[in-house]
DNA sequence: CGAATAGTGTCTATAAGACATTATACT
DNA sequence: AGTATAATGTCTTATAGACACTATTCG
């Protein structure tokens, strides 16, 4: 840090949201249709401009999350993935977005809120075969959100922040199976969970669908990093 | 910029780096001792202000890079860690920082550049065990970009990123060890890294320091992900 | 030769993958 | 009974960890 006297320059900075959850057991991600110039009509992510200069960029993305999306707040994975922006960003000037990454357990009332409207949720499907490009660089912030949720599915617990609690051992597995876009077997599933201690613990037991055996249900332990890890399947 | 209806609040960004290295088997972060208020006469990272509007961030980060450290730049490793910027960080206003993870093999000449004299390398030991507080939050940063370096070097070739080329599988080794703080078996680590295609290629042979069997020689190759990873040793 | 470092081989414990089997609900 | 889902068990294979052994240089 050097420069002491100059004025600063003239930039804005917004805040970006990829909010991750499950519908229908498949992976879905918040969307907006801009009302506004640039990419007017275009989907873009949640987001908006810090409010003053000296808000904390988190409680703006919490801001945000309230504003555009009804989930279960008391259970929310809030990370951040890290700033965005080239000079040519945005036409309107030089903009740099922190972009955050959140994850929640679907509600009853999945979309509602103040600018409801204009939300809604899409299956999150690889950017590559997605068909609609959405604005700015938002497309490379799904896929770094994406990603970011697929690699810490191996080494945290963060899959138990996808799943309303209780939930059974199947639900977490289809988190696993949604987010890597995989099948995994249910044995060995059942045996690297249970293995590791603290990641989930037992709580009552319920039937679920009029169908078949009951299942267990379990909420989320106290350990938040996965030793061993739950290795996704090796593509290449 | 055209005319808005509110003004933008005054933000400064900043770059700040964490510069690794491996020095004498041990890894080494590069600090600077501030010459201004704040935290004057205080170690820091190196960094500086976004100069103009329209300077890319990746470009301030490189231009700071030169500037600081006399390293291999052709072999350098570079990555966001992220934006850092609580309301309170700076006490002569807000300062949101975006943070970069700089890893580079050594030079015979470590330091030397514009802003020399104040660049000094010190050991990366754990923060927990530092000494000296550094300025603003860079103890965290430090931190951040420490664990970055340690998860990356599992599943990507960033190891490659510490050795001036060509190394010798032992270089490779002490860059595991040094980085996770760990002692790793020779012939394991061999084997796993030769069964890696694509991770190292030979590239011919040498004796090093005058004492044992000649190490034979081999440069990173194409791969940067690495399937299976290189695990670290289970800790809990 | 001995010391020192490089590299290979081998045995064992552990974890993963495939898959069969049992368990418990429902209609 | 028949079906559907949950949970457990078993066998095989891959991989990690420990460690002994060989190889090649130097003095």
């Amino acid at each position: 840090m050097s420069g002491e006297t100059w004025s600063p320059p003239a930039i804005l900075i917004a805040v970006d949201l990829v909010i991750l959850t499950l519908r229908s057991s498949e992976l879905h991600v918040l969307l907006v249709e801009r009302g506004t110039e640039p990419y007017r009509g275009q989907h873009a992510l949640p987001g908006g401009f810090l409010n003053t200069a000296d808000e904390d960029i988190v409680d703006a993305a919490l801001r945000e999350l309230r504003e555009e999306a009804n989930l279960d707040l008391s259970r929310l994975h809030l990370e951040q993935l890290g700033a965005y922006g080239g000079p040519d960003r945005d036409p309107r000037g030089r903009v740099i977005s922190i972009a955050y990454l959140a994850i929640a357990p679907e509600l009853p009332e999945p979309v509602a809120g103040t600018d409801a409207a204009r939300a809604l949720w899409t299956p999150a499907a690889d950017p590559l075969s997605r068909t609609t490009r959405l604005a700015f660089d938002h497309d490379q912030i799904l896929a770094d959100g994406i990603e970011r949720a697929r690699t810490k599915l191996e080494r945290t617990s963060l899959a138990t922040a996808f799943c309303p609690e209780p939930f059974t051992l199947s639900d977490l597995q289809q988190v696993y199976e949604a987010v890597w876009g995989v099948r995994l077997d249910q044995g060995n599933f059942y045996r690297k969970v249970r293995g590791v201690p603290g990641f989930v613990l037992p709580a009552g037991e319920v039937r679920r669908p009029t169908k078949g055996r009951p299942a267990r249900l379990y909420k989320a332990g106290p350990r938040t990093t996965l030793h061993p890890p739950v290795v996704r399947p090796t593509l290449p």
